[in-house]
DNA sequence: CATGAATGAGAATTCATTCAT
DNA sequence: TATGAATGAATTCTCATTCAT
């Protein structure tokens, strides 16, 4: 009789939904964000242009949300690290290892798209998330300097510049990993990079703790 | 009668030439690549639309060269520091600090357009630069090891990274600077930061070199 | 077993048929036609968009009986005062003053939504009503002349801009009243107007029967 | 050399605005407010969409434009009228007669589409149409009150009735000249009708005076 | 060479209508 | 019968590039 919103008709809508920004991604690893129009998205999903839009209210939205989705994870990783019980040291070495095993192992190209151009409203959200990401560092970093164990430094600052020296030295143009080098050992150089660039004491031990 | 291009002629085109580079810049730098459309900038250069396909044989080269016009300079001011006399540390302090320097007086504006990501066409003239930029500073870090002053690391990782740092800390959406701090102490910190980063000792030296 | 339309579920089919026009009448009278889109209408009737379409083959006949709907009690009671007994001039004033009168008191806002342009669906209904009601005063008109007591017209063309000059001075963009006059001052004003328009004789009286 | 704007240029200039504007026309005419999308109104003019915007900003302001331009003429000749040195009610009898002429015999198809519906924009232009030709009639109502020759009423309710009389008597879908009357008949019975509405006096003398 | 009007391929978004559940 | 998700045609506006003058 009446229409009901069944658990199978949910799973549709989910369905769609997780479709849609997997089409995106799709798309946008392979073609940049330059070749995600909606158009495109929704023919890759298997639906109609304007079914996109139940879903989302508009392009950019979409856009922004697929960057969130890729970098929610990582976040949440670094952030579980930040909060571990280990050493302000270990917790950093740990966080920036861990980063930069997963950006190097997995969405190498999803990553490389967080320096692709894009709409402003998609900028407003890789700010965010480069925000939030910092704001991850700056508190291990801060917390490092309470506990005497780091350079007495901006944390904000140096957050700031952790990141961009982990984004631009593992996933940049100028990444090495691309030019075929060892994996581990870019992650090893980069960890030993930032543990001194935030002067850490008793580096050796900490990179040994890994 | 034959055509000669006179000497009034050729400075007629030269300053066509400069003068679409002039103003584009000026666009960029107000209202970001967004606003750089090819009729905007020949307005602003006092010329045709059709003019500007004189000299740029796409609206993609003109932003191109036009990056790599404001980075020229930076470049070539870092390249002689590195490739100055002083020791190593020095040199790669030195380098730090007067790019952070520039950076943060010349229009941050600007650098945050030019380096914020904004049009696809120019993404690969953004990139050959970072490269160039890393390109310097990957020599003094390498000539830094060889003297045995700094860590053992590679050198274009390093250098990467540092760019990385820099840009993020100093143009970037994160960056401190950005938030009303003071530009001599976010220098400071920076140049510790990549010193400290790299492995150079006697930092405090160094430091107080400059 | 076979279907049975009892009375339970006729009533509920007049009900949701009625909640549709209800719902559609208060968004035309919030913002215009241009915010009655089906679903919306739907939506404000606490239905589904598909039913819509169970009570009206489209969108256009739902505005139309819409329209229809708000005004057929005008066009009935501006009927019933020109079936009355009165003498004509008397007959034509009330119907002139106590349509005026509505106008005025019931929504102006949805009159001046339902007869300033909007939809084109909805013309030919619109068309429609204007013509019945210029047909109740048409009549009117017609017999105030052959009672010798209005000046010798046109009827129709008389009835068309009576009616014009009502929704013009009323409910119009131009209408003094929606400028913050005082109602019943206007309303004598119209019915003055339109007495004179006509040529009624004995004005004074006809206007003092009210 | 050079590239000149001269005459020829400027001519075609102007046959291309006034181009777009005719073939708009056209097609309002014709199909209604509804079939002038820009793609249309360009190709009836014989020019790519995108050449639309070089001459108006926006679709809206086209068919405001045209509005205006359609009505403008309209309005010029009224208002010379009013300003005629003619007593107030041969002025106004006068003003009405031409109006009713130009309405009936001219564009009789565009007027209609004054109760056409559109964009908002486009009903703004109407407004501001209806809002000059009232003013006008106010004008000339307002003196013939001062001059003792028209009824004590407010001159904008009159002037407001009599431009809704005279569109929808003449103009409107309930028009009786739209079904074939004389015209001419039509309009001896509509200046009547506006005459006696303002309590014009010496009717019969104005009225002969056409 | 310079000009700037013309071009027209796109791309995002809306919404009446349909139809499987 | 009711539902509401899906559809996709339709439409506006942008802007890099061309080319007659």
């Amino acid at each position: 009789m009446a229409y009901r919103r069944t658990e199978k008709i949910e799973a549709r809508l989910a369905d769609n939904r997780a479709a849609i920004l997997k089409a995106a991604r799709r798309i946008v690893a392979d073609g940049g964000f330059q070749e995600a129009q909606v158009a495109a998205v929704a023919a890759a999903a298997g639906l109609a242009t304007g079914t996109v839009y139940r879903y989302f209210p508009s392009k950019a939205d979409l856009l922004a949300e697929l960057l969130r989705m890729i970098c929610a994870r990582e976040i949440e990783v670094v952030t579980a690290i930040a909060e571990s019980e280990a050493s302000p040291a270990a917790r950093f070495a740990d966080a920036v290892r861990v980063f930069a095993e997963r950006a190097l192992r997995g969405s190498r190209l999803a990553y490389a798209n967080i320096f692709e151009p894009a709409a402003p409203e998609v900028d407003d959200a890789r700010f965010e998330i480069r925000r939030e990401l910092a704001g991850v560092f700056a508190r291990m970093i801060e917390e490092g300097i309470r506990a005497g164990r780091f350079a007495r430094i901006d944390p904000n600052l140096a957050a700031a510049s952790v990141v961009g020296a982990l984004l631009e030295g593992l996933v940049g143009p100028l990444a090495p990993g691309r030019r075929g080098r060892d994996d581990a050992r870019v992650i090893l150089d980069i960890v030993a990079f930032c543990l001194r660039a935030v002067g850490a004491k008793e580096e050796g031990n900490v990179v040994a703790l890994r």
